[in-house]
Parts: structure tokens; sequence; C-alpha cells
DNA sequence: ATGTCTCAGGGACTGAGA
């Protein structure tokens, strides 16, 4: 089984990108983030075509995810619908899948470290946390994961320059105290576990040449817990996706699952 | 060296967010 993280950067300036690399990687699962659209104006003839039911959960302009499978889902959750604050923006989606409990988010991005943004990223981590440890207590012997865009580099392992960008939201100490944090509670960066030490990176910004110069980060993960990491056998990160007309920023990630 | 991309509003370009 193969389950896939993908930050697309609107689902539908990607759409055709989207489709082609579901055909030409029949993964059972394929998490989306930024879909960057209300869920009417969602292309779910178009999924359907392809195989894949769209589980969806957006917003107009930003944000949004959604789970694409081809195994039936339940127990669907849109939203920290445990929490009492507001979660006025669409960044969680959950289900159960094949028998695996599947979260999948974008994690905010923050900004800049002295703004509000960054602020609530913080927050939000804290809150995902909370959510986490209820769904990982609440049911131990069942295989979890959470994929997504963290918008943080666990280690300097995970960035091209580290010196560069050791004060940027993306790798500051206050924001990979927080991914520990929640890794704490039981969970596990499969790719690192599985490649102790490879550097590879998943995110490449647009401007000034990024993805030549391979001045990337890894900050799209999966993180699993103890139960599912001893039947995990590889994850891949599609590099290439990256090449070409209109890529997205950030490439899919695929991890296989032995069943 | 904030150099690119996407969306929305409004009907060309600007601002926001990443």
């Amino acid at each position: 089984m193969q389950v896939a993280t993908w930050n697309v950067n609107s689902v539908r300036a990607r759409q055709e990108r989207l489709l082609h690399w579901l055909r030409k990687n029949p993964v059972d699962v394929l998490c989306l983030q930024e879909t960057k659209v209300i869920d009417n104006d969602f292309p779910y003839e178009e999924i359907q075509s392809a195989g894949y039911e769209a589980l969806v959960h957006g917003q107009k302009t930003y944000n949004g995810v959604a789970i694409l499978t081809r195994l039936p889902a339940k127990d669907l959750q849109k939203g920290f619908v445990d929490e009492s604050a507001d979660d006025l923006q669409a960044r969680l989606i959950v289900a159960t899948i094949h028998n695996i409990r599947m979260v999948c988010v974008y994690v905010p991005n923050g900004k800049e470290l002295s703004s509000e943004s960054f602020q609530y990223k913080l927050n939000w981590l804290k809150r995902l946390k909370t959510y986490l440890t209820r769904q990982v207590d609440a049911s131990p012997q069942l295989p979890f994961l959470i994929c997504g865009d963290f918008n943080v580099a666990p280690t300097d392992q995970d960035v091209f320059k580290p010196d560069d960008w050791k004060d940027s939201v993306l790798c500051h100490e206050s924001i990979r105290d927080a991914l520990r944090d929640l890794t704490n509670i039981g969970l596990i960066d499969i790719f690192r576990r599985l490649n102790p030490e490879v550097q590879a990176f998943s995110w490449w910004d647009y401007r000034m040449l990024a993805f030549p110069k391979n001045n990337g980060l890894r900050i799209d993960l999966i993180l699993t817990n103890e139960l599912l990491a001893k039947t995990c056998s590889e994850v891949k990160i599609d590099r290439d996706e990256r090449k070409g007309e209109k890529p997205s920023d950030h490439v899919p990630v695929i991890l296989t699952i032995e069943s």
C-alpha cells in the first residue's frame, strides 16, 4: 500500500499535473494541501475519473486540504472538531482508510518570526499536539499517520544552507522545539528513520533560482506511530515533479507500507 | 538580491500570502 502527501499549491492551477502524476503514481491515498478552492468548486469529476474519491475541506483563496483515496474511507473529520477555540482556516482533514487513521495537515507558514502569524503557527502546533494526543491515546492499537506540509525543517540535515535559514520561520529553534514537542508523543519521522544519512528536500522557493541551485528544505513530512512504522518499507521524495512547466513549489512524498 | 506563483476584485493591475 502507498500513501503520499503533496502541497499542490492550488488544485485547479495544478489539475493537469495532478492527474498526470496520479496516472504515473497510482498510490492508494494522496493527501493534498493548499488546494485553494471552496468545496463546491473542487474538481471532483476529474479526480473520480482517475479512480479516486475526494474528501475535501476547503475555503476561498487560501489553505484547503483534501484526501484522495482509491480505498473506502470512514470516520471523516474536518478541522479541530473537539476543540472549543475558533478554527476558521481549513488546515486539517482526517479519515480512517485500510484500518489506518490518517491526518492530513497544512501547518501555518508563520510569515516572520516577529509576526502575529508566527504566534498563530506556534499555537496551532500546540492545538495539533493536544488533538493528536487524544487520537493516539484513544486507540493505541490502531496504525496511525499524520502527513502534510509542516512548514518546519526538523534539523539542519534537512536544509541545503542551514546558516541562511537558521532565523527563518521554517528553521528557528522555537519552531523546531514545537515540532519535537509534537513528535515526542510517539511519532516517528519515517523518511528520516528509513534514510538516516540522506539529504533530500521537498520544497524549493519559486524565487531566487532556488531549485536550479538546489536551495531546498524538507518540510513535507510523514509521521507514524511505532506500530505503523514497523510495517513501513520505503519513503521516496519525487524530486522530478519540481521540473517542467508550472510545477508546484513542493513535490510529493510517497510512503510504502507492507501489508 | 523578495528575483515567482496563485487568487480575488473587477474588468488592468494591485495586494496578500507563501
